[in-house]
DNA sequence: CATAGCCGCCTTTTT
DNA sequence: GGCGGCTATG
């Protein structure tokens, strides 16, 4: 999760942290209470899945049946709530649930085999230890004296459990967080959490920013519009400080390719006027969606930078590289040794790899250890044995130099490896090689002390939303959820069309609370413009490789889009009446106008809310809470108030 | 054992 | 439309 707990030491030192990298912190700190090996390796999403594989084999099972990765979205829901293998089990009373605890056992076995932890397993274990530790927590408490958390909304169930032990001791915990911005569900977040915030700190004050101080008063107001189409909300109006500004535009394109030229064009037209590619932002509701955009904006010689989760950590040589270096810290990361132990090629093929292995399974040792007690493998030839043997040497080689820095390592390791050879006819590849090996020397540099254990852990969490450059002077282009806690001058949101947003995978469940999720990334989408908004969706679009006749998302049914003006091209505009603007019309008579709620500025008492206005011509009085907290009365002819 | 080519699978969002 | 894994062939 993208929130952050941001932690107040003493000394003043603050501590910014996300709540995974916070959790790898304390499992490598208290490894032996937490009941695992510390130089543990971080599994992501495909390394889960070659787990899941297997557990689901390993039970006997059809994958056709248990698709691995359902199995494993059910597993994450699972850890998410904090239920472990053996009380789901006890629970367990139907075929199904019977035959997901086994695989949700047979997974974690293969994991702790493997030494590895998921994603969920590093809040899970860390939120068990925590429970289990009274003294663990103490210390915690004692080195975070205060706790903050940022979008608090997006909490699951574990992150709860280890925030409330770590403030205990004190209670210090301020949380930020809008229902209305929940985004994260689907994985986990437990909405409840905010709901609940103050049963569960009885003490707590509890601080309603209404005030809006980022977008125009009829930006908000068609998020307003969108967001009340929630039935399961609590009620709440976003106030704006801000006049109404430019106009929010609904755009209808011919398809995507003319959407995305469109986009650029409109793009050029803003740097035109001297705005900054810095404030221009492109939304989108999947990732696939960034290609025409970019290929586009290539063509209009437009810089971008495209914000997404791992790319760059997942291209195959920067894998394989980096798969080298996690098996000198874990040889028991099965998936990373099988990845390079015949990577380049070098004569260990798929025979000899099985032999080992039902040799280490026979005997019950790792994968590594069997190779390297290549030589009482009977079932072996010599000449395997011998290949075995001097990449063995090789790791071991490799591993003499552990210790210090992670750039010359990497250096040595992709040289003498045979990775650099291998790739040498593939420029792009060495030049991501290279790029690695740099970031790694960034980190050798910025680390308090660099080890390989602790730089693989991080690349592990490391995602390019977080290395979003905000003045990189380049466009950026990003997924909705992506653009959560960001804001930027002008946005521009594209396919906006029914299967896309809402997105058809959102349709399946019977209350509409998935459709009301999408329904609040879109809010978030609008919400993070200040000024200009353009929403378009194209009539055809191609998806799968098939070009597919459109739908205009229900959502801009919902803002009141008057689809009579959206011809191609032309943009047409949505069809909210900005009411601020209405009541600055009242405003021509003697005095300014007031109606109860509006927002206005006075010259000493700062912002204030209108509580009364009596409307006796020249005399008239406005009752204005501010504030400060104070009320009071004031006569409208001279207390100059002005309206936000 | 290596390589090429084919088939089938998935395909939302992310730490 | 893309990737991974499987198979057939050298």
């Amino acid at each position: 999760m993208r929130q952050r707990a941001a932690t107040l030491g003493t000394g003043a030192s603050t501590h910014i942290s996300t709540f995974h990298s916070l959790c790898v912190r304390i499992l490598h700190q208290y490894a032996a209470k937490a009941g695992i090996n510390p130089n543990f390796s971080i599994y992501n999403e495909s390394d889960q899945v070659k787990c899941a594989i297997q557990a689901v084999k390993d039970c006997e099972l059809d994958t056709a049946n248990f698709s691995p990765r359902r199995c494993l979205a059910a597993i994450s829901t699972l850890k998410n709530k904090l239920i472990d293998v053996d009380t789901f089990k006890a629970d367990a009373d139907d075929f199904f649930s019977k035959t997901l605890a086994g695989i949700y056992a047979r997974y974690q076995h293969i994991l702790s085999e493997q030494n590895a932890l998921d994603f969920d397993d590093l809040l899970m274990k860390a939120a068990v230890l925590l429970r289990n530790c009274p003294d663990v927590c103490c210390e915690l408490g004692n080195r975070f004296k205060f706790l903050l958390i940022d979008e608090y909304q997006d909490t699951n169930r574990a992150q709860y459990e280890i925030a409330k032990a770590i403030v205990s001791a004190h209670n210090n915990i301020c949380v930020t967080g809008d229902p209305d911005q929940s985004i994260y569900r689907w994985r986990g977040a437990d909405i409840r959490n905010i709901l609940a915030f103050e049963e569960d700190w009885p003490d707590a004050t509890v601080v309603k920013l209404e005030e809006n101080f980022r977008s125009t008063a009829n930006i908000l107001e068609t998020a307003d519009e969108l967001i009340s189409f929630n039935q399961n909300r609590k009620e709440k109006k976003l106030v704006p400080t801000k006049p109404c500004g430019k106009d929010v535009i609904v755009e209808v394109y011919e398809d995507e390719l003319e959407e995305a030229r469109a986009v650029g064009r409109q793009v050029r037209e803003l740097t035109g006027k001297g705005v900054s590619l810095n404030d221009i932002a492109v939304f989108y509701r999947v990732n696939s969606m960034s290609r025409v955009l970019e290929e586009a904006f290539i063509q209009d010689k437009i810089p971008y930078q495209i914000v997404r989760g791992t790319e760059f950590y997942n291209r195959k040589e920067i894998r394989d590289l980096l798969a080298y270096l996690k098996i000198l810290v874990n040889p028991d990361n099965e998936i990373a040794l099988l990845r390079i132990i015949n990577t380049p090629a070098r004569g260990i093929g798929k025979t000899t790899i099985d032999r080992v292995r039902s040799y280490a399974a026979l005997h019950n040792i790792t994968f590594f250890d069997g190779l390297k007690n290549v030589e009482r493998i009977e079932s072996l030839s010599k000449a395997p044995k011998g290949k075995i043997a001097s990449f063995v040497n090789m790791i071991e080689g490799f591993k003499k130099d552990i210790a210090g820095k992670v750039a010359p390592l990497a250096e040595r390791v992709f040289n003498e490896s045979g990775l650099a050879e291998f790739l040498k006819q593939d420029q792009n590849a060495l030049e991501n090689a290279n790029e690695l090996i740099n970031a790694a020397a960034q980190y050798d540099e910025q680390a308090e002390q660099p080890s390989l254990l602790d730089y693989l852990q991080q690349i592990s969490l490391f995602s390019d939303v977080d290395a979003y450059d905000a003045s990189s002077g380049r466009l950026a282009l990003m997924t909705l959820h992506a653009a959560k806690g960001l804001e930027f001058e002008n946005v521009f949101i594209i396919g906006a069309e029914d299967g896309l947003l809402p997105h058809e995978r959102s349709n399946t469940d019977e209350g509409g609370d998935e459709l009301e999720e999408e329904r609040r990334l879109f809010f978030v989408g609008i919400t993070r413009t200040k000024v200009g908004l353009h929403i378009s969706y194209a009539r055809y679009r191609t998806i799968r490789g098939q070009m597919l006749r459109t739908i205009p998302s229900r959502f801009l049914y919902e803002l009141g889009t008057d689809f009579a003006k959206s011809t191609p091209v032309i943009a047409a505009q949505v069809g909210i009446h900005c009411s601020a603007l209405a009541s600055v019309d009242r405003d021509s008579g003697t005095v300014p106008y007031f109606i109860a709620g509006q927002l206005v500025r006075h010259e000493k008492f700062g912002l204030g809310r209108v509580k009364e206005f009596n409307d006796v011509g020249e005399r008239s009085s406005v009752v204005v809470t501010f504030n400060t907290g104070q009320t009071r009365t004031l006569m409208v002819k001279y207390a100059n108030l002005s309206k936000v």
